[in-house]
DNA sequence: TTAATAAATGAAAATGGTTTTCATTAACAT
DNA sequence: ATGTTAATGAAAACCATTTTCATTTATTAA
């Protein structure tokens, strides 16, 4: 399948602007994340990446996502199982943007998207109190619900 | 100074009823806990605890702190730093309920405790929404902001 | 196009918070 | 008091992530 939209993908000025370099790993790394849905951990972007490029080293890819959050172009997880995990950023207002339920006995997560005009209305209110009061300047946020998943209540 | 409230303290029927026994370090550090509203780690809590009872030990302080989270007693946070960070649990009634402002350059974190209200008519919605949709029983939730602090926007 | 420069990379080693192992100790029911 | 079994401490293991350092590559200037 071919790209229809061709031309420098829209992170390349992100890139430039920071001063940064356009480089294989970076661009397929970003590929691997807007591909997926997944909660993918460092190794999983890894094996991903390292099928289509074999030379580009597991370290590469913690010093890349490394760079990308602090871009904010990608957000890292803690689900409390020791490894973290990495999505492209989508903000309040994006298409795929989501929230997790985690189960806290199996690990299970649970992606909702439920709410959001809700968490918006809070996120409008707690942004402009909070900047004022504390001049904290908030470029994002993370909402997480923890409880038994289904098959978990069970038992 | 003594305590004015002798008898048993409230935790230990939550162990009773576990099945779990009470034991000097878990009473020990639950009291550390207790008298702080700080963010600490495994390791001040132990050295913490290690000033009174040196000898016990930082595996037992993790043992303990894992049971206490699977307990609902204590929670554990992950400001980024790469060490978990933990605290008694306050529910979004608790009087010192209070979420996080994590400054994304210097690590530095800030409670708040504004828009309970504003949370607390939130996670009463997505409680009953997300409890019916997925089944999933929640039992904790997570609201974080990050950003940057006064002193590093100047920067 | 090419050369110069500094950022980016890979492989291997180091790091360090957390977990596991196993022999010993202590909580608690009887 | 005693027996049973959970809880503990010390040391070793674990393992995701970071650091080191020599090499490569993207980018800029010539």
């Amino acid at each position: 399948m071919r790209r229809h939209d061709m031309g420098p993908p829209w992170w390349h000025g992100r890139f430039r602007g920071h001063g940064y370099r356009v480089t294989v790993a970076r661009e397929s790394i970003l590929d691997v994340l807007s591909r997926t849905s997944e909660h993918l951990s460092a190794e999983d972007i890894y094996l991903a990446v390292h099928e289509i490029h074999p030379n580009i080293g597991l370290t590469t890819v913690y010093r890349t996502l490394e760079l990308l959050v602090h871009m904010g172009l990608v957000f890292k997880f803690d689900f409390g199982d020791g490894r973290a995990r990495y999505e492209l950023s989508e903000g309040p207002k994006g298409a795929r943007h989501h929230h997790h339920l985690v189960c806290t006995n199996c690990g299970r997560v649970i992606d909702y998207t439920d709410f959001i005009d809700d968490e918006f209305e809070l996120l409008g209110r707690a942004e402009k109190g909070l900047s004022k009061k504390f001049n904290f300047k908030i470029t994002n946020h993370l909402i997480q619900f923890y409880g038994l998943c289904d098959r978990c209540q069970k038992k």
